[in-house]
DNA sequence: AACAATTTTGTAATTATTACAAAAGAGTAA
DNA sequence: TTACTCTTTTGTAATAATTACAAAATTGTT
């Protein structure tokens, strides 16, 4: 598996310390973080973190398309480290947000009524597998 | 036409001049506006109008299923007058939100790998139809 | 070691939104 | 009409996410 280091360089990002930890917990921690999130997660390990180099790394992997953020429904930002195309659903119940890998029809790079598709989101609202069985068991 | 005081009479709220001047401007400025852009516009022909009282009233409106609460890609919440489900699409260069009415097939109501969808949104980015012809011309 | 370029940090500012209590308005019964 | 209650609106202050920006720290190079 190619280092995180490694990747940063490919994508002509100079690979600091503070960047590599950021790449780092993104890719194993598939929880749809915020930048908050991030920020609270990695200060433990570097103290001297500041919220200001979370956003701007977060926002430069984005551009490079090392990430991609999303906004389901909420009005904060979330990030995910890249992967195939899926759908998200976010549980309205306990908030949480599901990977959803049901095929669909992608239309990035095709044409709607003239429109260039460039990114294609499908974003779900509900009420999630574990939440729906938590309420039989109240019945 | 049902007329907006007899439709939120109808909905249960009760028809003061404020609501019905804010259901009034989504229904006739399919724009997709922030409450921000609902209190600039209003706040002419009503000066004293309170921020608070677009928000909550957005907010109630939306709880009743008359407006719908839009989050697409940005981190402010728009809304729109109640329709058919449609796709929208956000242009990377202007800025605009289209609607796009093709068909798609809804997940409404339906359970996605156990979990039940209450709301299906797709939201498009990329480079508008205008925009797209702009770019031609410049060439 | 000295220098230039890049990155990080910390603070202040901005923007969207919410909390909350006082003021205003509307409806109703005496 | 007046008194009373309930609802709605208003205005201000608080909160939360994000950005701006300049100083400090780090890195790489001569």
């Amino acid at each position: 598996m190619k280092s995180f280091k490694k990747m940063l360089v490919d994508k002509g990002i100079s690979p600091s310390m503070q960047r590599i930890k950021i790449l780092e917990y993104l890719s194993k921690n598939r929880i749809h973080p915020t930048a908050d999130d991030v920020y609270r997660a990695l200060v433990k390990e570097i103290p001297t973190l500041s919220k200001t180099t979370v956003y701007n790394t977060l926002k430069a992997f984005t551009n490079k398309g090392i990430l991609t953020a999303l906004s389901v429904f909420e009005n904060e930002v979330r990030y995910e480290y890249e992967q195939q195309p899926h759908i998200h659903f976010k549980c309205l119940k306990c908030g949480r947000i599901y990977d959803i890998n049901e095929k669909y029809d992608y239309l990035n790079d095709k044409y709607i009524a003239g429109h260039k598709v460039i990114e294609h989101h499908v974003n779900l609202k509900g009420i999630c597998k574990n939440c729906l069985e938590k309420e039989k068991e109240d019945e």
